[in-house]
DNA sequence: AAATAGAGACCGACCGGTCTGTTTCTTTAA
DNA sequence: TTAAAGAAACAGACCGGTCGGTCTCTATTT
């Protein structure tokens, strides 16, 4: 692997853990195995790496996550199987040992670095709008009741789907996560027509 | 009001919206427009300061979350109370800035300073045990439907409401704020008996 | 030979913490 | 009632160390 792809892998994972603001460029370049000389010629700036490293961070989410959704019709299928995927693809990787990523840096950066938080932001409005989308379909097809009301179902699910990976960070284990996840799921299946 | 206590108000502030490591000591001392010799002659380190400042966060949280709690009979309507107090009396108190400082400090801390995330995740037990306790409570007053298993219900409503805190802490709208946590309580609603 | 990649000493700024000196409050005795 | 004495509160210069970033120099590639 070229230095550039180690050195953002590596400060994802540190940013993941302790976060951007308290991994220092030392920090990053002594699990690169390589030194400040090395970075600066691949990044302009700190603020440059991060960039990088919440791009990687989003491709990571999407090849985890997204994965098998094509091959799904039911769009409440699909969100029960994208939580599956939060569970045992995403928040478990290896590449994140800190959990989500995005989580960490959002409650970090929001009061602090704003310009850089903005970024983080509009990941969970995308999520958001994914999830209301498959939801809304599920109404169109009637495959859920129709007193349902998708906007603040939306809410219900993006914050719990959050707050799981808040007690995951706070506590890694496969039970907690399975607890926080499950019953989202099963409130989605009662929900169905 | 006395320095020392000017100091802890004045952290805790400060750490709810920077964190614990972002926050330095001259950042405390200017908001308390005092100097160094002022804190240190109240508290040994910093680490002193930070559970001066957990113990205050503490207490604003009881005072805040259990008002009128007390007067409550049912159960089901004293989590659906506490819950109203999260969004109008908690998370919106000025003392916390920053939103919900157990959250921020249990991400920022977990993988960096085991020490202190120790004691910030305690309290989250504490709350889990304490919404067990309401919902086991209900399920032997009948206030619930029989069928209700408690434990992954108290784990979907702790979650939920943490993921709140985080959209919050993100996005520090009203709006955003009810949407997360109505749900929840219409939730709570649909499950009596 | 020219260009790129990388190493690591170095810079000013800031970190948590210490130390000394000064001010203010409290206690005690005349 | 007052003044001396002691303790506690506070200010701010200062310490070694680390921060993000720069710069020079060497090694490698083209």
């Amino acid at each position: 692997m070229k230095l550039k792809d180690k050195i953002v892998t590596e400060s994802l994972r540190l940013f993941s853990t302790k976060g951007f603001m308290n991994t220092s460029i030392s920090d990053v370049m002594a699990a690169a195995d390589a030194s400040k000389g090395g970075l600066y010629n691949h990044f302009k700036s700190k603020d440059q790496l991060f960039y990088a490293a919440l791009s990687k961070a989003r491709q990571i989410w999407r090849e985890k996550n997204l994965y098998g959704l094509d091959d799904i019709d039911n769009p409440i299928e699909k969100i029960i199987f994208l939580f599956e995927n939060y569970q045992k693809r995403y928040l478990t990787s290896s590449d994140l040992p800190g959990g989500c990523i995005f989580v960490s840096l959002a409650v970090e950066l929001n009061d602090q670095r704003s310009d850089l938080a903005k970024e983080v932001n509009e990941g969970f409005l995308r999520l958001k709008a994914m999830l209301k989308r498959f939801l809304d379909d599920a109404k169109d097809k009637s495959l859920i009741r129709p007193s349902v009301d998708t906007e603040p179902l939306t809410d219900m699910l993006i914050s719990g789907l959050l707050g799981a990976c808040v007690l995951y960070t706070s506590d890694k284990s496969l039970k907690n996560l399975n607890n926080a996840i499950n019953p989202l799921m099963e409130y989605l299946e009662s929900l169905k027509a």
